[in-house]
RNA sequence: GGCGCGGUACCCAAGUGGUAAGGGAGAGGUCUGCAAAACCUUUAUGCGUCGGUUCGAUUCCGACCCGCGCCUCCA
């Protein structure tokens, strides 16, 4: 089978390949800049991070395309609020961006893009489509896209704007517009209120278009993937649609690609349910960074998913079996040769997870694979039937896992205590239950003086140790292979 | 109201017209100086409820109940 994914567009599963080449034309919309990501945010990221991942494993070439929404009026109000420029305000929350990005491991897309460094080929965009008749201006310098002019409005979010009446102007927010249901594509300054000049005269761009002037710039017209969150269908993309097809008369997109929301404590996440969490706060209550994207990961993207503390702590508990049976293989001590049931287990592994993954990013299922290949190789471990030539293939199938789950290099620790110090910066360092941990050399040094102890056979001073480590939050366990030790 | 998605064990969560993956947790056991890790056994005659189709449904159809999303820029 080959890559298979849901299109909102046709309403169903498809066959997904890039239409010129073999490189992957997608654009994601990314944040608005105006606070801190929440874990909804990024189970969005997240799954476009597997996507993108998978892509590039299966083969394509990759040409993504991330914007940053760095003005809007929520930007533009709480500026104006903290008396900072729209600059300043947004450039704090897209540093912090980048940084949380880095924290889940996602990767950086090939281009990252600003709206307020295209407002030129936004404007550009506005008035061709005013030449073609899609676009009108009103009396205060606004410009407006009539969908009536656009007749599939609605092809995305499957919604019927037939029997909408044209012509008489209805006054909604100050605005006289043709139709209610049309969108602003550029809004005219408001008194003491931030503005950009541009060839249609001052003002600020809606929202739409940043995403349709920067896509088509540096996509092209037609385009192979177009990812978001499952609220941006409407009316985001479909406006996007709407202006894209408006002024190409191409297909603006092939595919698009909707991630559902969670659910955090079975409920929708909002401030008032009192279950509305950033990365940095869940960090702050001790969460390690691989914990939280093993969680957001495990459940395929088009699914619900209900995150959960208690879940938190189980994904932690799974990422652990993963990284200690990684361990145990990279240190065992086998004798030579190869078993043929390790190799063709290894094989057949590899090929579930791509199978599964292929069937629109099955990541649950892709999981059980790995899982399945972790206990039936314990098993053989445990029995001494493992040998020298068959950890290449186990710990190439391991890596082939994480090149889409990045959850077995442990640095969790460090980016842990980097959230603590920026919290500290903050102000915040109250809300952190971090516990006091040491470094990677003091903790190697004491294994290696409570290993001396054992041989010794002072097991009161090994012991000693041992309480010692796990004070700092350090697990040692010994294995016929030699003493490991883990953070916990 | 319109459109759409989902309800599977203690929790999370796959999946199939032929009798329930995987992870976590619990219980018992093996191993171990201790402790972990690991392994073994065990935990849904049951997949929201009620009907229907079928030799057979959790899987298809219908009704109902519940949860969720979009329908005024929340991922």
């Amino acid at each position: 089978m080959s890559l298979h994914l849901y299109n909102t567009l046709s309403g169903k599963v498809e066959e997904f390949s890039p239409a010129t080449d073999n490189t992957v034309r997608m654009y994601a919309c990314g944040p608005t800049v105006y606070d801190y990501g929440h874990i909804g945010n990024f189970r969005t990221f997240v799954a476009v991070d597997i996507l993108r991942r998978f892509l590039r494993q299966s083969g394509f070439g990759l040409n993504h395309v991330m914007n940053i929404t760095d003005v809007d009026d929520k930007i533009i109000r709480n500026a104006a609020q903290q008396e900072k420029s729209v600059d300043e305000y947004t450039k704090q929350y897209e540093e912090a961006f980048l940084e949380d990005m880095q924290t889940l491991n996602l990767e950086r897309p090939e281009k990252m893009v600003r709206a307020t460094e295209h407002i030129e080929e936004m404007a550009r965009f506005i008035q061709k489509l005013e030449e073609k008749g899609f676009a009108y201006k009103t009396e205060d310098g606004s410009y407006y896209f009539s969908i009536a002019k656009f007749p599939e409005y609605g092809k995305l979010s499957k919604k019927d704007f037939g029997g909408m009446e044209v012509g008489a102007r209805v006054d909604v927010d100050e605005y006289e517009k043709d139709n209610a249901r049309d969108f602003a594509l550029w809004k005219a300054p408001k008194e003491g209120e931030a503005f950009w000049e541009s060839p249609i005269g001052p003002g600020r761009p809606g929202w739409h278009i940043e995403c349709s002037a920067m896509s088509i710039k540096y996509l092209g017209e037609s385009f192979d993937l177009h990812a978001g969150g499952e609220d941006l269908t409407f009316p985001h993309h479909e406006n996007e649609i709407a202006q894209s097809e408006a002024l190409t008369g191409k297909q603006f997109v092939h595919l698009w690609f909707h991630v559902r929301f969670l659910l955090v404590e079975g409920k929708k996440m909002s401030k008032s349910e009192g279950n509305f969490f950033t990365l940095r706060d869940l960090l702050l209550k001790g969460h390690k960074p691989s914990a939280i994207r093993y969680l957001l990961a495990s459940v395929p993207y088009t699914r619900q998913l209900n995150f959960t503390f208690a879940g938190l702590e189980q994904a932690a508990h799974s990422v652990q079996r993963l990284r200690d049976f990684k361990s145990r293989l990279s240190m065992a001590n086998l004798p030579a040769g190869k078993n043929q049931v390790v190799q063709d287990l290894a094989a057949h592994t590899q090929l579930q997870m791509r199978s599964s993954l292929d069937d629109d990013l099955n990541t649950a299922q892709a999981l059980a694979a790995v899982f399945d290949m972790v206990r039936e190789m314990n098993t053989l471990a445990d029995r001494g039937e493992l040998r020298q030539d068959d950890k290449a293939p186990l710990l190439a199938t391991l890596e082939k896992f994480d090149e889409i789950f990045a959850v077995l290099g442990d640095d969790d620790t460090e980016k842990m205590t980097r959230a603590m110090e920026w919290a500290k910066a903050h102000g915040k360092a109250g809300e952190s239950s971090l516990t006091a941990t040491i470094s990677d050399e003091d903790a190697e040094r004491l294994v290696t003086e409570r290993n001396n102890a054992k041989k010794a056979r002072d097991f009161a001073r090994s012991d000693a140790i041992r309480k010692q480590l796990a004070d700092a939050g350090i697990v040692v366990e010994d294995t016929k292979d030699g003493t490991r030790w883990k953070r916990k």
